[in-house]
DNA sequence: GCATGAGTACTTTTT
DNA sequence: GTACTCATGC
């Protein structure tokens, strides 16, 4: 098992007892570090997969390394807790949550939910939401949360009336999240470590379980995580962590790089073992790399080499424009994939996901393959939430934020004066919500036609939950949709934008299928739960022959032979945000080499002269980071053609064009597959898709 | 209670 | 360029 790495690896691996930090510059084999460690605990000294937690930054990298592991080790890494910080408390949390008072089948609030609530507390406490934005307030508290303070300590320690303002408003959400038997992201943190501080029989149960414990990214640990972790590890002291400064990138939510930085600090004992060989990319991609990591102050000694091959320069490109630039990209890749290459070697990156927009269209147009990872994810999408909600109100049915966001959808009347009304009941007898609502009878200022409503209501819900007992998911969400109408409001709508919602909760539909084929335990709970946790980046595959787009963040963790980096503009890459602030743009620096550091044989870096921002045309000048590189790395791209059409044009049709069909009539162009397939969606028909040659197509 | 349209404000990264 | 809020009229 040892062959195959070299001798620090190999240190690394070995490492017995105590406390081990891991130094892995970018591409230097952390994952097998990890797999090859697990394996070598389990095989070697004998320790049960049982007493392994590992812990990873997404629910991709937990399952990657868990197959990893089970490829060295067999079967038995199945019993082995691989999963992030926020599946782990999860996990923690269901079983112990009722010594809290709350009930096991808790919801969680993703960061929309929790704004909502912070939103409706804020009005109950008649504050301004001009002066004081719920989002600001909301992100305040879910720093505080980071930081491990609860709203009883913020509230002495605030000092400004503004904190003031967010302590009372933290006060009364945490009361209210509490009721509705909810945790959100911050508080599955928070509330496992105090949980175990509450209860030290507890925290030693799984002090003793857990004898070997492993974080991965640890540079991007929070404080709340950071205790988490020197809590569970206090008693056996195996505890190793690894991570590189050089990528810490999340420090705007609270990841605190000195968890690494003073590691050793904090463990005395503790072996230190660099890994600086990179295996990934080319003599000039890394060279390139290091000069930029050299402009940051903040950063352990550690210079990165590879045994491989100089390689080609970096491609330096300028566009007119961000159309140009995308044109540039678009076409590039087209001349690589003649060459020989496949789409999905090639990745694009950006700094923000506004910037994807651009790069979509001339993908489109050109017909270049590519899949979008973050955005709006499908788990955001309204519909989906509300189908969600639903389900959420049926698992959880003190869930306050859920409640009102299905009460009135689809519409049954219920409008915001009745739910005010109920508010204020709730508020007076001191209930939450849902019960309140059984309380219709009793509340005088609600109308006759409102308590018809409601109670309408009260027994769709208690319909459900009846169903929900003796029905499979799936059946339980068709039966839901079928009571409630909601397919139906969707499909009389009938707009195209209608249509596509429906066909979401389609495929939603086809989602929970899925689940309920793939997992033994497909209870409501369990399958609510992976939803919440889910990132987009957990679903990306590398089946599909596509170009992979995402924001720099996303890309941590992953490499492609081919990288693009868009956008290199000061203001757009570094962010206008993060540029006059020395620690902020170090973080950008590092975003960069970590951007940098993906690719394994080419790199462009391109920006445009000009760029549309917020609504208006921007005159950026070059990214400062474009100047960190040595100019003998990089070579100027040939400035294509701007006259040149995109092949799909020389049919004449673009994205958005209205059509005539003979058969079909008039319609709009919806995509573009190649010179010869488009898809054009009719008013009669739908969408369809036609092949030019056959189809008799006319601009309109 | 609800649909509509005007107006406004906001644009970073996310488990 | 849009996503959300707010006032208006039915």
């Amino acid at each position: 098992m040892l062959d195959k790495l070299n001798p620090v690896q190999c240190e690394a691996v070995t490492h017995g007892e105590g406390p081990l930090l891991v130094l892995a510059g970018a591409g230097s084999g952390k994952t097998r570090i990890l797999t090859h460690k697990i394996a070598y605990l389990i095989k070697e000294q004998g320790i049960s997969p049982f007493e392994i937690l590992a812990i990873t930054f997404t629910n991709k990298a937990a399952k990657e390394m868990k197959e990893r592991v089970a490829n060295l080790v067999g079967s038995v890494s199945r019993a082995m807790w691989v999963s992030t910080f926020h599946s782990t408390c999860v996990r923690i949390l269901r079983q112990e949550a009722e010594r809290l008072g709350y009930n096991r089948n808790f919801v969680i609030y993703d960061a929309a939910d929790s704004l909502r609530l912070v939103t409706y507390c804020m009005r109950d406490l008649n504050i301004d939401t001009k002066r004081y934005p719920a989002k600001k307030v909301a992100g305040a508290i879910s720093n505080v949360k980071n930081e491990m303070i609860d709203a009883e300590a913020f509230a002495t320690r605030a000092t400004t009336y503004a904190e003031t303002v967010i302590a009372d408003v933290y006060k009364l959400y945490q009361e209210r999240i509490y009721k509705s038997n909810a945790f959100d992201f911050d508080d599955l943190i928070m509330v496992t470590v105090n949980l175990f501080e509450l209860f030290p029989s507890v925290l030693e149960a799984y002090q003793e379980k857990f004898k070997y414990i492993l974080v991965d990214e640890y540079q991007d640990t929070n404080l709340a995580q950071y205790e988490l972790v020197k809590i569970l590890a206090g008693k056996h002291r195996n505890l190793c962590v690894v991570g590189d400064d050089c990528q810490a990138i999340y420090g705007f939510r609270g990841a605190d790089i000195r968890n690494i930085l003073e590691f050793e600090r904090d463990y005395p004992d503790s072996r230190v073992v660099k890994l600086e060989q990179n295996y990934r990319s080319t003599k000039t991609i890394l060279s390139a790399a290091n000069s930029v990591m050299q402009n940051n102050r903040a950063r352990k000694p550690k210079a990165l080499w590879t045994e491989n091959e100089a390689g080609d320069l970096i491609t330096r490109y300028q566009g007119e424009n961000e159309h140009e630039e995308a044109t540039f990209v678009a076409s590039e890749i087209e001349g690589l994939v003649k060459a020989g290459r496949h789409y999905k070697e090639c990745a694009v990156f950006y700094r923000t996901n506004a910037q994807s927009r651009v790069l979509e269209e001339i993908f489109l147009r050109y017909g270049v393959p590519y899949k979008i990872v973050g955005g709006l994810k499908f788990y955001d999408r309204a519909e989906i939430k509300d189908v969600l909600a639903y389900l959420r109100v049926l698992s959880n049915p003190q869930d306050t934020v859920s409640l009102k966001r299905i009460i009135n959808v689809p519409k049954r009347s219920i409008g915001d004066t009745s739910v005010a009304k109920v508010d204020a009941h709730a508020l007076k007898k001191n209930i939450v919500f849902s019960e309140a609502l059984k309380d219709v009878d009793e509340i005088g200022a609600l109308s006759a036609g409102a308590k018809k409503n409601i109670k309408k209501f009260l027994v769709l819900i208690d319909e459900l939950l009846a169903l929900k007992e003796k029905e499979t998911l799936e059946n339980l969400v068709r039966a839901m949709l079928d009571m409630t109408g909601y397919l139906t409001a969707y499909e009389d709508e009938g707009t195209m934008e209608a249509l596509s919602r429906a066909e979401n909760v389609k495929e939603f539909i086809g989602v929970i299928k899925e689940f309920e084929n793939t997992h033994v335990e497909s209870s409501l709970d369990a399958f609510l739960e992976e939803v919440a946790l889910i990132a987009d980046i957990d679903n990306l595959d590398d089946e599909n022959n596509a170009v992979t787009m995402m924001t720099v963040h996303n890309a941590k963790g992953l490499e492609f032979n081919v990288v693009f980096i868009v956008g290199m503009e000061d203001g757009v890459f570094p962010h206008i945000r993060s540029m006059t602030d020395t620690v902020e743009l170090e973080e950008e620096r590092r975003l960069f080499y970590v951007g940098i550091t993906r690719a394994m044989q080419k790199l462009y870096l391109c920006n445009a002269w000009s760029r549309n921002l917020w609504g208006g045309l921007n005159y950026n000048s070059v990214s400062r980071f474009l100047h960190e590189i040595p100019p003998e790395l990089t070579d100027d791209a040939v400035k294509v053609d701007t006259q040149a059409k995109p092949p799909s044009q020389i049919g004449a049709f673009i994205i958005g064009d209205n059509v005539f069909h003979q058969k079909f009539g008039v319609g709009r162009v919806v995509s573009v597959k190649s010179e010869e397939q488009l898809t054009v969606f009719f008013e009669a028909e739908g969408e369809k898709t036609l092949l030019l040659s056959y189809a008799p197509l006319e601009k309109r």
